[in-house]
DNA sequence: TACTCGAGTTAGTCTTGACTAACTTCGCAG
DNA sequence: CTGCGAAGTTAGTCAAGACTAACTCGAGTA
């Protein structure tokens, strides 16, 4: 009655270890970028808890930190911010194609992709592709 | 950046309270009668952690407990046990008309009851009226 | 030069939700 | 009558994940 996370990684990512890597990949696709306040004031946490992360994520060589404080990826890393993010964007494809908001889409969609089986992912993305929409 | 949690009453109920609130509607159903240890089992946790559970329910009123030990919903728990149950039904179901697996279905939806909006509940809803799928 | 401000960090606290250990109580078998 | 086992409870602990307060450090400006 525990487990259940790993998706890719000899460390054990949890939750909001996925959600912090996730960011790290969008915020960089948009500015090029990432400092750690760019993710605290992305996800809406306090710098602490970013800086308590990013110091776990140096350490198990999640990302790497150059001296301006510019954080990037390993491939460890991206490999599962990746995975999230294709989550993340299927799951708010198939709430919108079923009619949700964007906007509880999207917030729905970030709750939902940490806690379903690859095996419902999978499922869904097949369903997506029956109605031939792209992800 | 908290909140979302209330659904149906005046006392902040979690996650976890949701369900020990279902489960207890599911096996009254399936024996009859419920005590502590039948929800333990149940959800595979100890017999500690469902006995606070349910001290706390006692005392703002979501059960009564009979002199041996039997456990019965009141209207407010109730209300939120069948609206927990219900998404349940629905999101188990949704799963399976998507391929998933029965089990996984069950697996998955225990998770994603207690993330998702009404609003993305409703649509989904919907979708299974759409394909004259009953819950 | 001295100040201030932004970014990052450290330390300490809180909440949620679970656990184990250990105790009480009660009923039934011998 | 004894005594064991099942159910429930209490106390104490732990981990995850967030927070605030308070510090450091460096850069740009008055």
């Amino acid at each position: 009655m525990k487990e259940r996370n790993e998706r890719g990684g000899n460390m054990i990512i949890k939750e909001s270890a996925e959600n912090y890597l996730e960011s790290i990949l969008v915020i960089k696709n948009q500015k090029g970028f990432v400092r750690s306040i760019d993710i605290a004031n992305h996800l809406g946490v306090s710098k602490p808890s970013v800086s308590v992360a990013m110091k776990c994520f140096r350490e198990e060589g999640y990302i790497t930190v150059d001296e301006d404080g510019g954080l990037d990826l390993t491939e460890k890393g991206l490999n599962i911010a990746m995975s999230v993010y294709e989550r993340h964007k299927v799951i708010s494809k198939v709430l919108i194609a079923l009619g949700v908001s964007k906007e509880t889409a999207l917030d729905d969609s970030c709750k939902i992709e940490h806690v379903i089986s690859e095996e419902t992912f999978s499922r869904i993305k097949d369903f997506l592709k029956s109605k031939n929409i792209e992800f």
